[in-house]
DNA sequence: TTGAAAGCGCTACCAA
DNA sequence: TTGGTAGCGCTTTCAA
């Protein structure tokens, strides 16, 4: 690889004046100008970026930890980011933490080291304290992603809450009266406040919240079908469920398929996220769709702004998603 | 940000020593030591990945360049990737290409003055020449990815003939005789080599090879909508479809639904790549398995080994794919 | 066992 | 308009 150097003693001028040119910061005589171009061309120069770096310390990269990139709710929002950010000649490092605390931090720690300009952390269960705490020592800025703040980090959320709240008031329009849920983790946020929404929804219903009617899932297809069999196994099972993604609607759908029990007809469902899939998979899904490409747009503009004015002030932004009623859901009798 | 210095001064020692432990290159008092533990300790150094990579020449990164990670194909692929690059202790960068020749030339470059360590290229419609060319201004190992190469490039595809004739001949065999295909892009080599199985699927079933049959698709859903609709409208529609990706098929898949034609009973449908998805639709899509993850683990293992071997001989791995029968085509009636 | 100094490729400042 | 030089944070000789 031909460093500056050679450049330089190919044109014969010094390395400033190279660099001059290279950063096209003006004073540079149109007649060198050109003999230093030729020279780059003719050593197919490209300046290394990692040197750039050591002096301006700006790498001109971002890290995104996501917790899986095939889960198929994050491609999208990964897109996001890598759009927004090459629009703005950021690159980006990929890490998948597996929703594993200990390969986050791992990851935060080696971000850092590799001196990002940025970090956009996606789903992080990590605690809140530990979180300000890294960004105090931090010297980049770093958004939450799909994850609110209370503490000063940026954050995108979407609001979950909502989500939860469409999914199941739906339910209860529709005429279904034993509602389950099959829900996210409890320990992540997201499947607290889609719960949390759900319970909101069936208490404006009037219809009384029965903790047998609620089992939790892992986000996964598997999981959800095995809640959707410990649903079924109940004395009287459900007549729609809510479940707090689609991929385990998807596994619930399955296991009712095998079952024989007819959707919508016998069993309504509901599933949040939006994915691509969720669309193709038969009944079409009901689902709640999360505006999941802009949130990863979003997250690179915050650390832009950041980047460029300085530390702003803390923004804790929430998007609000949307019911999108398809086939999977449709009414039993009038509401 | 601490730098070594900082540590050196703290610790009383020179930044010799304290990179001595850094690097545990021996000849370190073992109180010595601890007083420079003590101090990294206390002010959270990490030493700069950044001017490390400037003396060794190692950035400790991958360049991963693909289509589109928004396509389900992909993110399969990527994780591969990243899980054995990860397990060398090494970064991703993620670039998505969307199949745009100027995209991929770009981030070629970009990834070069960043340093990387090696590159994933995936899919890539690069001329073969320029990129041979290409490799040999290029100072890092090379991998070609879900394609294959003729020249010395590194490569690692699937055999898309062996599965466009695994499709076709299934169908073949399931009693259909009026095969219609959906292409892959004509100037993708997959899309070429997987119509060539098709070829050649049809020949040794003795049915004649019709070119009316054959549509272009480009490897998305609205592409195989598009396509299906076309070959609806023949005088005389086939009675089975090759599709030349899942997405494609499921594109077709909804058209069929809408316009009330039964799969597989009027019309069968093949897939191929055997995306998540393509077990969700409905129905079931019989579809041929890649083994997309083990692609994405074996490229990362080549460029490893050119790495700490130096330049090896050119390898070039064809993994075979798997057809998968579902319920998209079940038997006609008896072959 | 330790430190001083050179140098990785580049930018930025000061003189000329 | 140009060149020399210091220095970014680290590793790596070479001496001590």
């Amino acid at each position: 690889m031909a460093t500056i150097k050679d450049v330089a003693k190919l044109a014969g001028v010094s390395v400033s004046t190279v660099s001059r040119v290279l950063n096209a910061s003006g004073y540079v005589d149109k007649t060198t100008e050109e003999r230093v171009m030729a020279a780059i061309k003719q050593l197919h120069y490209k300046p290394s970026q990692i040197a750039r770096g050591l002096v301006s310390k700006k790498t001109k990269t971002f890290g995104l930890i996501l917790p899986d990139i095939t889960n198929p709710f994050f491609p999208e929002l990964a897109r996001g980011v890598e759009d927004e950010a090459q629009r703005h000649g950021y690159n980006i490092m990929l890490c998948n933490s597996d929703w594993d605390i200990e390969k986050e931090k791992m990851y935060l720690s080696l971000l850092q080291a590799k001196c990002v300009d940025g970090i956009i952390l996606v789903g992080s269960r990590l605690r809140e304290e530990y979180l300000a705490k890294l960004l105090g020592t931090l010297k980049v800025p770093m958004v939450l992603l799909d994850r609110s703040s209370g503490m000063g980090i940026h954050s995108i959320s979407a609001n979950n809450n909502l989500g939860g709240y469409l999914a199941t008031k739906h339910l209860v329009d529709q005429g279904y009266r034993t509602i389950a849920h099959i829900s996210g983790p409890q320990q992540s946020p997201s499947g607290q406040q889609r719960l949390a929404g759900y319970k909101n929804a069936l208490a404006e219903g009037n219809i009384p919240y029965d903790e047998v009617l609620v089992t939790e899932g892992d986000y996964r297809i598997s999981g959800g079908a095995a809640a959707m069999r410990r649903l079924l196994r109940l004395s009287s099972p459900p007549d729609a469920v809510f479940c707090a993604n689609d991929l385990m609607a998807i596994g619930a759908l399955e296991v009712l398929q095998e079952t024989g029990v007819k959707v919508p007809d016998e069993i309504a469902l509901v599933g949040y996220d939006g994915i691509h899939l969720s669309k193709y998979v038969f009944p079409k899904l009901t689902t709640i769709i999360q505006p999941t490409y802009h949130m990863g747009t979003q997250a690179v503009q915050i650390i832009i702004d950041n980047l460029v004015a300085g530390q702003t002030e803390c923004k804790h932004i929430e998007l609000d998603p949307i019911l999108e009623i398809r086939d999977s859901s449709i009414r039993r009798k009038p509401a």
